[in-house]
DNA sequence: ATTAAGAATGATAATCTTTATTATGTGAAG
DNA sequence: CTTCACATAATAAAGATTATCATTCTTAAT
């Protein structure tokens, strides 16, 4: 993995992020910076990163890809009103509990909840 | 909702199924007894089924979306090795735990595992 | 500095799944 | 039987992501 200036500012756009940007979204921000840069080369990047460890990519049932500079195992919620994508965590993680009553060996997970964040239950007139 | 004859063979095909298929597996199937039923009409009628509760809609990543007649709540584990589903139940509901951890309602959720099946495991030569 | 070789890029085509569109057909209530 | 809302078939279109490939960079060695 050779170092090139659009990798680099990937991965800055997505250590800057506080949300969990598409990769659609990075685009349209790095594009201001370096306006020749390709959509095909970001995700090609995120994808490299990912599978290094570097960031994570969270799938979510119809909704693109977000990127995740919290490698840390943790999960993620979904709320229907403002779009925005939460973070939290289990007390402890699910592999084990899933192998015990599958009797299956457990790669990987992904836990992904859809409901209403609390700003927007505060916000609610009904 | 009226009853059609496209509706009643999606909905059979379904209940008799063991796999979970999708929603073009169910088209193959069902072409051979009707073989002017389209696909979009598999596809809005299983999402009509799901919406009513009558069948459940399994969406991973990475693969098109699956369909259960198994409607109590439970998850999914894919095998890396054979590509089955094979379905699992943890002791508990997710639901309470990722409220009080992230402090939102949470409408629904989904847990998806990715792993080796027994039977592929015992067959396995490493 | 030069160069050679591999790796990454940009541009775009292609893929895959799913939904939208629209003209046509059909079930069931009167 | 007629009517009309609803469903269907056929196909176009959308949306997200990956594949392709000629061109351009990076890097390390000369």
């Amino acid at each position: 993995m050779i170092r090139t200036k659009q990798r680099e500012l990937i991965k800055n756009a997505i250590m800057e992020s506080t949300t969990h940007p598409t990769a659609d979204e990075l685009f349209q921000e790095i594009r201001i910076k370096l306006p020749t840069i390709s959509l095909a080369t970001v995700y090609r990047n995120l994808n490299m990163l990912a599978s290094d460890g570097v960031i994570r990519k969270i799938q979510m049932p119809d909704m693109p890809d977000r990127f995740d500079w919290r490698i840390a195992v943790h999960d993620h919620l979904y709320c229907e009103k403002c779009g925005k994508v939460f973070d939290f965590t289990l007390p402890e993680a699910l592999d084990e509990q899933i192998e015990q009553v599958s009797g299956m060996k457990v790669k990987q997970y992904s836990l992904v909840a859809r409901g209403i964040c609390n700003d927007c239950m505060q916000h609610e007139q009904n």
